[in-house]
DNA sequence: ATCCTTGCAAATGATTTGCAAGAGT
DNA sequence: ACTCTTGCAAATCATTTGCAAGGAT
C-alpha cells in the first residue's frame, strides 16, 4: 500500500484527508470514473461535492499523479501513473484491466515511420474477457 | 472516392443528403469532431442542427460505418471505420493522424497473456509530430 | 499569516430526447 | 402507405467556475 501523504507532498500538493481517501479508493479499484469514486468517497465524506473531485483530479492530472483512462461507450477513468501498459476493457462486465506490453519496438517504429517524439500513449483494447466468454 | 450512397445502403441506413454530406466531410478529413463538422455542414445545409449529426452518428457507429476516436484533452472525434490502425495526436498542433500497426503479434500477446477475445482498438499516441518539433 | 482547498450553488458545455413536419423507400 | 429522418426546443448529463468559509503549511 502507497504512503499516500508523502505521494501528495512529492507532488507539491496539500494532503487533505478527502484526496488521501481518492488515492486509496483509486488505487484499491486500479481505475475508477467520477461517479464511482463519488459513491465510494460519500459514507465518509458525506459533504464530499462532484466539484471538489473534479478539482483534485486536475490538480493530480496536471502533476502527473493520476492519469486519464478514456473508453468508448463508457466515462472517462481515472488511475495512478505508471508505466505504459495498455487496458484491455471489456465489453459486457465493463471492466477494465491492465496489461504490460513492450513498447520499445511500437515507439521505435512511429519514430521511424513518422518522426513522432512520444510523450503519452492511450491503448485500449476492447474486447470479451475470459470470464465473461464462459457465460 | 467512395460512393456514399451505396455505402450508406449497405448499411441499412437510408440516404439523405445530409448523411452523404457527412460522410464525404469526414472522408476529406479524415478524423473529425461534431463541432468542426457542425460548421463545415452548415455552409451547405443551413438548418441542420446538432441533433441531426448527433443522431446520425449514433446511427452509423451501430452500423459499423463509424469510429469513435477518444482524445485526451480534445473533443471525441468521428472517423470511417477501415482496418485497424493507431492515432498519432500532436499536443501542438492538435493533429490526428493515422498510423498503420501490425496487431497480429499484439492481438496474440493479448490473448495469450489475458484471454481476451479483443473486438475493437482504440490507440492513440501523444506527442509532438515532426514540423511541430521544427518550430 | 498566507495560500490552497472545500463545498455549495450557479453556469457552461456536451449530448440526448420528444415531437411534428418532411423525405426516402 | 409506411417508416425513418430532420430540425426545433427542451431536457438531461458532465464538467467548470465564483465565492465565502475552513484547513494546511
Amino acid at each position: 500500500m502507497m504512503n499516500y501523504e508523502n505521494i501528495l507532498r512529492e507532488h507539491n500538493l496539500k494532503v487533505t484527508n478527502q484526496r488521501v481517501a481518492i488515492l486509496s479508493i483509486i488505487e484499491q479499484k486500479g481505475h475508477i470514473s467520477i461517479e464511482d469514486l463519488y459513491s465510494k468517497i460519500k459514507p465518509d465524506f458525506p459533504s464530499i461535492s462532484l466539484a471538489t473531485l473534479y478539482k483534485n483530479m486536475h490538480a493530480m492530472l496536471k502533476n502527473g499523479l493520476l492519469a486519464e483512462v478514456k473508453v468508448e461507450n463508457s466515462k472517462t477513468h481515472f488511475e495512478i501513473v505508471s508505466d505504459n501498459h495498455a487496458h484491455l476493457y471489456c465489453e459486457k462486465c465493463r471492466e477494465l484491466v491492465d496489461f504490460d506490453i513492450e513498447f520499445e519496438k511500437l515507439n521505435n517504429d512511429i519514430l521511424k515511420g513518422s518522426g513522432f517524439l512520444l510523450n503519452k500513449t492511450n491503448l485500449t483494447f476492447s474486447g470479451i474477457c475470459i470470464s465473461c466468454q464462459n457465460i
